[in-house]
DNA sequence: GCCGTTTTCGGCCCGACTGTTTTCAGTCG
């Protein structure tokens, strides 16, 4: 038998049931229910198959009777029965009309019954033709909008990584506070303010009292493309490079409902509106609701939360994992901060493929307010980047010798990111690794070997006692490149026996770890290491992203490596690994 | 479909915007 399916593909499977249902016209809460499913399936850290095979399915939340007897006999037997005949009922091309914006359940089933359209090419012929105004209930606008639409899925079908998308809703967001110097505030909401790695679209919340001028202006930004749809409260355009932003305006009595509202994740705010049921509110973007119609409003959004019985929680958590109910009882944990980290543990420099000197890298560092730097060049095998040789290694030595003279307040440490090599073996010799500060060692080749090879490479540095770190674990670039086969759950086990630290790469094409194995790291003790493998001294900014990726997985700061003094991590560097 | 500090049955978040509508359906988040 293969390999079992991964999470994303039984998400995958799950959601395809909810959509074929949904345009059979099945009961939405039963449709709710596949899809919240496989949003759960997919933000676990571990494999579902894992849970199968301990008889655990029923512990995922959103998997029930019915639902666990599915995947039981999808993980047996590899197929899926209730699927394969859904599937016969609705052509496959109807149910990726879905995927179109403007496109619902509802209006891919209409085209195929009445029009006997079974493809989106079908849809857009029909569309640019004018058969669809035809259709009871749609005009030559509607069919407008839809053509439109699957225009706009050719565009842009992916998330947009963070990293694409913050500069532009900070731009934005100048622009705005440039053409009306009085707005009283302004922020991002959304999945950005939540720091998600991707994002689908961007959330902006601006208080006033007058919406109109903040709308007009909006539109009117040299970056905004075409106006989608424009109301009092919410207005929708697209940005010359295709990503949509809305833009809601709220009056500042009511910031604090909207704020909470507006950032989500939608599956936080149903949960939390659930609990405000039960406490006898109503919760919308507008305020909190008592059953006799009598409105509290919440100007910040910790009033919120307090109404709700609950201290505020950071938006980095509101996913529906768990947040919650750890608010409710007190568990939030303390969460890392930018604030909280002594310095950078992955840095180039020019002596391989950096672009700066280790002087200058280090200049930069310490007028961050670091106390430390190790300077972590690539090893020989890594040509196409300069990897240092021995030699090379030992006069970068003296060089950073020679610097260290210069601080009392802050120190430079030699380490190198050796290549685990396509055999598992490093790089470098281990007397030569014995020489080195800290030591970060890392997969850059031979990324597409099977689950069993790459593991294996990375399991045999994690325990090699003069690895400190494991370097952006999974190999993944966002939009560029899938994460390799590796067994990130052996990964973490196997770094928590050795007291190994795992690497969260704050590079925001990399982000890996990711938050959900980050999270796993937390609950298996394992150390992570929040680096921004800088190249330059601009680089060093990017450490916003790995510290709300580490956030996003619970993060506290006594499990974080560059959160310790030097002092400490001297000693962590010195003792960890060897049964000290 | 799932789920339970009232419920193993009867609930299941709440509202904006658009278009084609004489009061609402569809889509989205």
């Amino acid at each position: 038998m293969g390999q079992p399916p991964s999470n994303r593909q039984i998400a995958a499977l799950l959601r395809r049931i909810g959509n074929i249902l949904d345009i059979l016209g099945e009961n939405r809460f039963k449709v709710m229910a596949y899809r919240r499913a496989a949003d759960n399936i997919e933000s676990l850290p571990q494999d579902l198959a894992d849970y199968w095979r301990e008889g655990r399915l029923r512990e995922v939340p959103g998997i029930g009777e019915a639902l666990a007897g599915k995947l039981d006999e999808l993980l047996r037997t590899g197929r899926m029965s209730y699927l394969e005949r859904l599937e016969q009922q609705v052509p496959s091309g109807v149910v990726e009309m879905l995927e179109i914006p403007e496109v619902g359940p509802r209006t891919a089933r209409l085209v195929w019954e009445k029009l006997g359209i079974t493809s989106i090419q079908e849809l857009e012929t029909a569309a640019k033709a004018g058969r669809l105004r035809q259709l009871p209930g749609m005009g030559a606008k509607t069919e407008a909008r839809i053509l439109a639409g699957i225009q706009a899925l050719a565009r842009r079908s992916h998330r947009t990584p963070i990293g694409e998308a913050r500069p532009v809703a900070m731009a934005l967001l100048a622009g705005l506070q440039e053409a009306i110097p009085a707005l009283e505030r302004a922020m991002v909401a959304g999945s950005l303010r939540r720091w998600k790695e991707t994002i689908g679209d961007i959330d902006l919340l601006v208080a006033a009292r007058d919406s109109e001028p903040v709308m007009e202006a909006f539109v009117h930004l040299p970056d905004v493309a075409e106006v989608l749809l424009r109301g009092d409260t919410k207005t929708s355009i697209r940005t010359r490079d295709g990503l949509q932003v809305d833009l809601r305006v709220v009056p500042p009595e009511r910031w604090g409902t909207a704020l909470q509202y507006f950032t989500g994740s939608q599956a936080h705010n149903i949960a939390l509106r659930e609990r405000a049921l039960k406490l006898g509110f109503s919760l919308s973007e507008y305020a909190l609701k008592r059953e006799d119609g009598q409105e509290l409003l919440c100007a910040a959004e910790e009033e919120v939360y307090e109404a709700l019985g609950l201290p505020w929680i950071p938006p980095e958590l509101r996913e529906d994992r768990g947040e919650i109910e750890a608010a409710a009882e007190g568990r939030l944990p303390r969460l890392i901060e930018t604030a909280d980290l002594q310095g950078e543990l992955h840095a180039h420099s020019t002596w391989s493929d950096g672009t700066a000197s280790i002087e200058e890298m280090a200049e930069a560092a310490r007028a961050r307010g670091y106390r430390y730097l190790v300077i972590t060049d690539h090893s020989q095998s890594l040509g196409v980047t300069g990897g240092l040789s021995v030699d090379q290694l030992r006069e970068q030595r003296a060089e950073i010798e020679r610097l260290n003279r210069r601080w009392t307040d802050f120190r430079l440490l030699q380490g190198a990111e050796v290549e685990i090599l396509a055999d598992g073996a490093l790089d470098y010799p281990d007397e030569v690794l014995a020489e080195l500060d800290c030591v970060v060692a890392s997969i850059h080749s031979g990324l597409r070997q099977n689950r069993e090879q790459i593991t294996a490479r990375a399991l045999a540095a994690i325990r090699n006692p003069h690895v400190d770190i494991l370097g952006h674990p999974s190999g993944r670039l966002l939009g560029h490149r899938e994460a390799s086969d590796i067994d990130l759950e052996a990964v973490l086990q196997a770094a928590a026996e050795a007291g190994t630290a795992l690497e969260v790469n704050a590079h925001p094409a990399r982000l890996d770890l990711d938050d959900v194995h980050v999270r796993r790291a937390m609950e298996l003790g394992v150390p992570i290491a929040i680096n921004c493998d800088a190249h330059s001294p601009g680089d060093f900014d990017l450490i916003v992203y790995g510290v709300a990726t580490a956030r996003r997985g619970w993060a506290t700061p006594d499990r974080v490596l560059n959160a310790l003094s030097l002092d400490q991590l001297e000693r962590w560097l010195h003792t960890h690994g060897k049964g000290g």
